[in-house]
DNA sequence: CGCTGTCTTGAGTACGATCAAGTACGGTGG
DNA sequence: CCACCGTACTTGATCGTACTCAAGACAGCG
């Protein structure tokens, strides 16, 4: 339980170099810093920020970037690709907790027991950066906007988490689901009306605590209806305001 | 859903008055101050937070302090008593969020919106702290601690929430249940193994997605095996280690 | 002492889980 | 290129937990 790998990575001394040779590879220069903690920085902040950074680079699908216990030595953006972050209970099945697209930020629950509470893994290539956490929490100091932007990227997950505690039913659920990831992925610039879930059935069916053969039956069914196009990860929305209306018991409470 | 009450108070300009008046009425002298806001923080951030406070004493039961769409001017701590937050949806069916005891904080999800997401009622005699969050946000530069007992603080609401997305049972939910509120109370300095529940049974089983009837049946049930001794809100602790091994599921994933 | 609301207990039902087959796809090797 | 295999997904049948509906018990209160 405790590994102490937190993010692997090349090794330290290489890190100040690849940010100075690459431009791209800073808050700066980064497609969703206008998500991210960078929002909303001043140019000081900013390159603190670039200096904090700890790129890991070339994730590949199925990499296990973070295990439950490794302790925490900062949180965890995406950068690029998607994430899933689990646990495994003692019989063994898995509890997916959440997906995370590009800007979003990992272990944030961490930070009270000062070691992850769960295993994160790539669903994608993809990229991350990890940010120092004392070092964010000294340079917060001198910038409200970075704060401020700490509190309400705490604030979204919260948000993200709330609704899924709630009492309701797998179309409910699903149809929240589409809706979901459909605007996260408009939001960084992909095409929110047909795109690919990077995720498996049985992984969504854990994140919204259903069985995977109901997630595959109530798809099936959106499909049967019109309201959707399906084939195997392939997702077309054809009919949102039939889903908002399908899930609104959630949406109206968000 | 935009009535401009905030916390309902006296007027503003007796703020500095009470607090200077009442040194009870302050940070420095709360019963829980070892849990909330104030915790590792030195001498002048205290009397920072002392003169930031707004508090609004002698809250009767069944009270609404905090209207869903109101505007979010603060933080809301709870000092004495203890709060629910809810929602109602449009079936007029009534979504229950979470319990609030001394030291914990209210409103955190409302940052992102500058708005409050839900209702909150006393359940209990209480009192609150309005917490000005641009004031919060302010003097938070001149301390580490408080910025970090901050993120703290979100991370245990975090947890607080995410058990409960997952997929458990009834048992296994509420052993969960009263164990999570028997350690709150302890925490408090109040006694965790003979308590009364401030809720009702319906408050209970919206809270964890079950059913009035459900509630009932499995305290019942807990009773007729030693367990606990329930008779309405009054609940003896009696084998704790059973709860928690009926709650292994969802205890060891957090 | 009866009224009211909360809680408990009972009986039947439904939604989603589980068990079980069958199908499509992607990868591998001949 | 195609045959084979393993995995992921889909679809069907049955089952079980917790919900719903309904009635009764209990406490608090006028």
């Amino acid at each position: 339980m405790n590994r102490p790998s937190g993010i692997d990575r090349p090794a330290r001394q290489s890190r100040t170099e690849q940010v100075q040779l690459d431009t791209q590879q800073r808050c700066s220069g980064c497609d969703v810093g206008h998500l991210c903690v960078a929002t909303g920085a001043d140019e000081t902040t900013l390159e603190k920020l670039d200096h904090l950074l700890e790129i890991r680079d070339g994730v590949t699908p199925s990499r296990v970037v973070v295990k439950r216990g490794d302790p925490f030595q900062g949180l965890i953006a995406v950068r690029s690709g998607c994430f899933k972050t689990y646990t495994h209970d003692r019989d063994g099945r898995e509890h997916v907790l959440g997906f995370f697209l590009p800007g979003e930020l990992i272990g944030l629950d961490a930070i009270e027991r000062g070691f992850h509470q769960y295993d994160v893994i790539a669903l994608d290539h993809g990229a991350l950066c990890e940010l120092d956490f004392e070092a964010l929490v000294e340079i917060s100091a001198c910038s409200d906007g970075l704060r401020k932007q700490l509190f309400r990227l705490f604030a979204s997950r919260l948000a993200d988490v709330e609704w899924r505690t709630g009492d309701y039913t797998a179309d409910e659920r699903l149809a929240a689901f589409l809706l979901d990831i459909s605007e996260r992925l408009h939001q960084r610039g992909r095409d929110g009306q047909r795109f690919e879930l990077p995720m498996s059935r049985s992984d969504i069916g854990s994140y919204l605590s259903l069985a995977t053969e109901t997630v595959s039956r109530v798809l099936s069914r959106f499909q049967k209806q019109q309201w959707i196009a399906v084939r195997r990860k392939q997702v077309s929305m054809i009919a949102p305001d039939a889903l908002s209306s399908a899930a609104e018991a959630i949406l109206e409470s968000r």
